[in-house]
DNA sequence: AATCATCACAACCGCATTCTC
DNA sequence: AGAGAATGCGGTTGTGATGAT
């Protein structure tokens, strides 16, 4: 389904791209609208024959009216020859749902998961269907008292030395980006993640994660570690065992963030006291920044070796805000049908 | 048959990040 | 180091297709 009209910057465009001779055309006026099949010729030929290089110049030695800009665009998201096309299978609904409730808008990570389709074939989708239906779905179970949407979350403040709760959304974005969230809440925003502690309160909502086993839990402000599901619980909601003998196999690995990234403890007055499972799909980063840094027996470890996720490349790092989906996806045994591409 | 509303999606825009010189 | 170019990303727009009235 073609939509835009060729041409819509200016007249002379329109005017000259009838014409079809390139040579004619303004040098400073480049096509913008909809791509003829004659423009998809050229640019596929050129891509099958020199391959990719910079799209200026591929738009230029194409014969192309076009700013890279547009060409790549034209290129990844409707010429590329391994793309899928057609309706998304119901497992790749299902997919796209489960992705962007942990990652939210970040179509290019969703899109990654799902091979030949295209952010914006996702985005166009995600924006026309899914979240209507979402939306009509939640609308008929909006009156159950489990709405997770409202679920409270205690977070414990340590400057305060008490439990405050939040709502689960303000701390899902919380997890999910540090940098560039947008709580509801002020209190929230000052958070930064650097610790984690169980709570058995919270059910996590993130059903695809709750296979991820054999993690110790996290750090707490003084170095010591939280563990769950190793029957070490000295209370009711936690318990806490040395570090350093936690740590003890795992010293010999030392990886350390970049300086700038590592955040000060003392900056950091609030510890969510969360689920385990949850805790696990952070970026491994932000561990390495935030809950590692305080601990000389732990900034020896990896934490690939805490999470048994292993599978980056070597000095791969992960942006902050984003999530570790290797390791996520090696536990997605929920998707049998597809072919996860990495 | 005509009109209007909605859907679907290609393509654009602006901004942020990364690269290159 | 920094300026400009290139690239990548997410939000938004515009419009043909389709369905409802």
């Amino acid at each position: 389904m073609q939509m835009r009209k060729p041409d819509l910057i200016t007249g002379i465009n329109n005017k000259m791209n009838n014409n079809n001779n390139n040579n004619n055309i303004s040098k400073n006026k480049l096509r913008k609208g909809l791509w003829s099949p004659e423009e998809d010729e050229k640019l596929v030929r050129y891509m099958i024959t020199k391959g990719q290089g910079c799209w200026s110049d591929i738009a230029r030695n194409a014969g192309l009216q076009r700013c890279g800009k547009s060409c790549r665009l034209r290129w990844i998201n409707y010429l590329r020859p391994d793309l899928k096309r057609g309706a998304f299978s119901p497992q790749e609904e299902e997919l796209i749902i489960h992705l962007h409730s942990i990652l939210g808008n970040r179509w290019s990570q969703i899109a990654a998961r799902l091979p030949g389709r295209t952010d914006n074939e996702i985005k166009n989708f995600w924006n026309s269907t899914l979240k209507k239906r979402l939306k009509t779905n939640n609308n008929n179970t909006s009156q159950s008292p489990s709405d997770s949407s409202d679920q409270q979350i205690d977070v414990f403040d340590m400057k305060n030395n008490m439990i405050m709760p939040i709502n689960e959304q303000d701390l899902m974005t919380l997890c999910m980006d540090n940098s560039s969230s947008s709580t509801s809440s002020s209190s929230i925003q000052s958070m930064q993640m650097h610790a984690m502690v169980l709570s058995d309160q919270f059910d996590h909502p993130f059903s695809l994660l709750s296979n991820i086993n054999n993690i110790p839990t996290c750090l707490t402000q003084d170095g010591n570690m939280v563990v769950d599901d190793i029957g070490l619980h000295s209370d009711d909601h936690y318990g806490i065992l040395e570090a350093n003998n936690k740590m003890g196999l795992l010293e010999n690995d030392f990886e350390l963030p970049p300086l700038e990234s590592r955040i000060s403890m003392e900056d950091k007055s609030m510890i969510p006291l969360i689920n385990h499972n949850v805790m696990k799909s952070y970026n491994i980063n932000h561990f390495n920044n935030s809950c590692f840094n305080n601990t000389n027996q732990i900034q020896n470890s990896k934490v690939e070796d805490f999470f048994g996720f292993g599978n980056h490349g070597q000095g791969e790092n992960l942006r902050m805000g984003e999530w570790d989906f290797e390791g996520l996806m090696q536990d997605m045994s929920y998707f049998p049908t597809l072919d996860f591409q990495v």
